[in-house]
RNA sequence: GGCGAGGUAGCUCAGCUGGUUAGAGCGCAUGAUUCAUAAUCAUGAGGUCGGCGGUUCAAGCCCGCCUCUCGCUACCA
C-alpha cells in the first residue's frame, strides 16, 4: 500500500479534480509460479486459488479509498485475448528469436518436464539416480538428453524426445533505444529507477523466453505451441492494457494517443520489468505509448521486520478496516506521510498513533473544530459577511493559501507525496496560528466587525483546507464539506476567498478525526507479538522425518572427526569457505557453504564431522572432496557437529 | 562477489550544478493562551552530515578505501 496504491491514489485523485481525463488501472496477476504450487498443495485448481483472493484484494481496495476505474484480473478472457492477440502481434512482425531444443516429454502426464523432474542414469559416472542438470554423484552439469534410462519423476514413465520450440525477446536488440531512452531522455527519473536501469542495460541485456511449458497462464496463440504459455511477467504488465480495455472501448486513447501520458506506479523490485521489459515489448508492437515516468518507491518494513505475508508480518487491511472502522484516511496519512520514497521505511503503530493525534486531530482536526465552532457561537452556523475591518495581516494570510496550493502541486507534479501531503497540513497551520494571532474570542467583547473579517477568513482557510485534503484524505475531505455544506469543488477552486459566501449555513461540528488511545495502539502490538511468537513455535516444530532406510544404506556413509588446517574464502563469493581437512586418513579439500558464519581464522584449528566417500563434485571450479557436516537451527545459522572432547583426526562416527 | 539505492538532530525526512552560523515536521524544554478533541501559538535545546584519507581558497555534497542496511544478480552445501 505504501510505495504504490496510496501514492497513486493520491496523484489520480489530484488530476480528477483538475479536470483531467485519467484512469487508474490495476489488477491481480494471477499466473504466477507460487500459485500453481499452492494450488498442488492444497489439491485445488490454480482457479480456486485465484479466485478466492481477487475477490478480497478488491473490496479491500474500495473499502480503502483506492479510486480503481477499474480493478482487473489476468485470468479473464479479454485479458486472455488481448495478450494472444499482442504476442500474434509481435510474432508476426518478427520480433522474437525462436529457438528450438529437444526437451523430454511425459507422455502419460501430457507435458515437458523440467530438468529437475527427469532422473536417470549418469552419462559420465554411471551412477543411477542424476538429474536433468546434473549428477549429485559426480558432479557433472548434463543435458536432460545426455541421460541413460531417463524417468519422468511425475509419472515414472519413460519420457520421449520431442522438440520444443519457445520464443525470446531480444532484449539485446533494443538496447540502443533503450539506452538514448531512459539514460539521455529520462534523466528525470528518481535515482533509484534511474541507477538501476543503468546498471542493468550497462551489464548487456539478454534475449529473455517469453514462453514456458506450463498449464498455467496464457496459451502461446501459435500453430505447433500446445502445452506453451505466455511466461507471467510477459502477459502480467499486458494486463494494463487489457483491464483497461474491459473498462472502455475508448482504450486505445489511454495507450495510443501522444498526448497521454503513462506512469507506472510500482515497488523497486519490479523496476526492470516496468523499465526496460515492457518499454520493449511496447517498442517492438510499435502502436502504443511508453510510460513517461515510473515513480518507484522502495519498501515498507513493520515494526523493524520485513513485511511478510507468509510469516504473517503484516498488517492485513481487511482486518484494519474493521479494527479501524471508518478510519481509512489515519491509515491514508500516516502511509504517505511515510511513503519509503528514497529508501525502505518503517511502519510502527506508535508513529501510527502519533500521527494521528498529533497531527491529523491536533492541527488538521482542531483547527477545523475550532473555526466551525467559533461560527455557531457567534452567528448560528451563518457564514459572516467578510467586514470591513480587512487588516494587511488578513490579507497576508489568504495569499498564503495559493502559496501553499503552490507547493502542494510541485511536489505531487514531481511525485514527492511526503512532501505534498506536509504542505497540505501546514494550511491547517496557517489557520491555527491565523486564529491564535487574531485572537477573536478576545475580540468579541469589544470589536464585533472585527471579528466578522476573522471569522470569515477562518472558514474560507477551512473551505480551502476540505478541497486541498481530498486527494489525501477524501473521507475526511467529503466529511468535512458536508460540515460546511460544500460540494463539487475543484482543485481550480483552490485559492478562492468566496468558496462560502456570507449568510451560506454550516452544519453542526463533527470530529474530523478520534484520538487513539494506547490501549487501541498495544491490542495491534500484543497481535504482532503474538505472530512472533507463533512463527518462533513453528519454527521449533521439527521437520518430519524422512522415508526409512536399511542400515546398509547408513553403513554406506562414512563419516569422520577431521581437522580444518587451512580455511579461506572462496574469491567473488558470498557464502564459500574453501577448507583444507585432515581426515585423518588423509588432507582434502573442501568446498563448504558456511562463510556467512564463520572467519576462516576462527575455525582453524577445530575438529568437525566430514563425511568422507560423498563423491567429489567442482564448486566455482574447486573441487570439493567430501561434505563438513553442520547442524542448521530455525534462523538458519549454522554450527559444526563437533565431538564433545578432542579425539584423533580420522576417528568414524558411528 | 558484481551492480544499484541508501546511511544527515531522539524519530521520519529536506538539502538544487561544492560557497556565509546544516533545515523541516513530530518528540523534548520554557513561556503565552483558553475559542478548540489538555488541542493551539511563540521561543529554545539538540547534529565531529556512517568511518578514514584525498582534491579544493572552500565538501553533507567531488574522488579513493572501509563499514552497515535494502534490492537486483551470480556455477549460491
Amino acid at each position: 500500500l505504501a510505495g504504490v496504491y496510496v501514492p497513486a491514489d493520491i496523484y489520480v485523485r489530484y488530476l480528477r479534480m483538475k479536470g483531467e481525463d485519467v484512469l487508474l488501472i490495476g489488477g491481480s496477476d494471477e499466473h504466477g509460479v507460487p500459485i500453481t504450487l499452492k494450488a498442488k498443495n492444497e489439491g485445488v485448481t490454480p482457479q480456486d486459488i485465484v479466485d478466492r483472493y481477487h475477490g478480497i484484494i478488491k473490496k479491500s481496495f474500495e473499502d480503502f479509498g483506492i479510486s480503481f476505474d477499474i480493478y482487473s484480473r489476468t485470468t479473464n478472457k479479454t485479458h486472455y485475448d488481448t495478450a494472444s492477440e499482442f504476442f500474434k502481434t509481435l510474432y508476426e512482425k518478427g520480433e522474437f528469436i525462436e529457438k528450438e531444443s529437444d526437451q523430454y516429454y511425459d507422455e502419460e502426464a501430457n507435458q515437458f518436464l523440467a530438468d529437475r523432474y527427469i532422473t536417470g542414469t549418469c552419462p559420465s559416472c554411471g551412477s543411477e539416480g542424476a538429474y536433468g542438470d546434473q549428477c549429485e554423484s559426480c558432479g557433472s552439469s548434463l543435458n536432460a538428453t545426455d541421460l541413460i534410462n531417463p524417468v519422468s519423476m511425475i509419472s515414472g514413465s519413460v519420457p520421449v524426445i520431442k522438440k520444443t520450440k519457445h520464443w525470446y525477446l531480444p532484449l539485446d536488440k533494443h538496447e540502443p533505444f533503450l539506452r538514448k531512452w531512459i539514460l539521455e531522455d529520462h534523466k528525470e527519473w528518481k535515482a533509484n529507477v534511474y541507477g538501476q536501469c543503468k546498471s542493468w542495460i550497462d551489464q548487456g541485456l539478454q534475449p529473455r523466453a517469453v514462453s514456458r511449458d506450463l498449464d498455467w497462464g496464457v496459451p502461446v496463440p501459435v500453430e505447433g505451441a500446445d502445452g506453451k504459455v505466455l511466461y507471467v511477467w510477459f502477459d502480467a504488465p499486458i494486463g494494463y492494457i487489457s483491464a483497461t480495455k474491459e473498462l472502455t472501448p475508448e482504450w486505445e486513447k489511454y495507450w495510443k494517443d501522444k498526448d497521454t501520458r503513462m506512469l507506472h506506479f510500482i515497488g523497486k523490485d519490479n523496476i526492470v520489468f516496468h523499465c526496460i521489459v515492457f518499454p520493449s515489448m511496447l517498442k517492438a508492437e510499435g502502436t502504443y505509448n511508453l510510460p513517461e515516468n515510473v515513480p518507484a518507491n522502495e519498501f515498507l518494513n513493520l515494526e523493524g521486520d520485513k513485511i511478510s505475508t507468509s510469516r504473517n508480518w503484516a498488517v492485513w487491511l481487511h482486518e484494519y478496516l474493521e479494527e479501524f472502522k471508518d478510519q481509512q484516511d489515519v491509515l491514508r496519512y500516516t502511509l504517505a506521510a511515510n511513503a519509503p520514497e528514497t529508501k525502505d521505511n518503517d511502519f510502527t503503530w506508535k508513529d501510527f498513533q502519533a500521527r494521528n493525534n498529533n497531527e491529523l486531530v491536533a492541527i488538521l482536526g482542531n483547527f477545523v473544530n475550532r473555526a466551525i465552532v467559533l461560527t455557531h457561537k457567534y452567528y448560528n452556523g451563518k457564514t459572516p459577511e467578510m467586514g470591513t475591518a480587512v487588516e494587511e495581516f488578513d490579507k497576508n494570510s489568504l495569499a498564503e493559501i495559493d502559496v501553499i496550493v503552490k507547493k502542494v502541486e510541485t511536489s505531487l507534479d514531481s511525485f514527492r507525496f511526503r512532501e505534498a501531503i506536509k504542505e497540505m497540513m501546514n494550511l491547517a497551520r496557517l489557520g491555527n496560528k491565523y486564529l491564535a494571532d487574531t485572537e477573536p474570542w478576545k475580540l468579541i467583547k469589544t470589536d464585533e466587525e472585527r471579528v466578522k473579517t476573522i471569522m470569515y477568513i477562518s472558514l474560507q482557510i477551512t473551505a480551502n483546507l476540505s478541497v486541498l485534503m481530498e486527494p489525501f484524505l477524501p473521507f475526511s475531505a467529503i466529511k468535512l464539506q458536508t460540515m460546511l455544506n460544500l460540494s463539487g469543488l475543484k482543485w481550480t477552486d483552490l485559492g478562492k476567498t468566496d468558496l462560502l459566501t456570507p449568510g451560506h449555513i454550516i452544519n453542526k461540528p463533527e470530529l474530523l478525526f478520534a484520538k487513539i488511545e494506547d490501549e487501541t495502539i498495544q491490542v495491534q502490538l500484543d497481535k504482532l507479538e503474538a505472530t512472533k511468537s507463533a512463527n518462533i513455535v513453528a519454527a521449533k516444530t521439527a521437520a518430519p522425518a524422512k522415508e526409512n532406510i536399511s542400515f546398509d544404506d547408513f553403513t554406506k556413509m562414512d563419516i569422520r572427526i577431521g581437522t580444518i588446517l587451512e580455511a579461506e574464502k572462496v574469491a567473488k563469493t558470498k557464502k564459500l569457505l574453501k577448507l583444507t581437512v585432515d581426515t585423518g586418513i588423509d588432507k582434502r579439500t573442501v568446498v563448504s557453504g558456511i562463510a556467512e558464519f564463520f572467519n576462516p581464522d576462527e575455525i582453524i584449528g577445530k575438529q568437525v564431522s566430514i563425511l568422507v566417500n560423498l563423491a567429489p563434485r567442482k564448486i566455482r571450479g574447486i573441487e570439493s572432496q567430501g561434505m563438513i557436516l553442520m547442524g542448521e537451527d530455525a534462523n538458519g545459522d549454522l554450527v559444526f557437529i563437533q565431538p564433545s572432547k578432542q579425539v584423533k583426526a580420522g576417528s568414524e562416527v558411528r
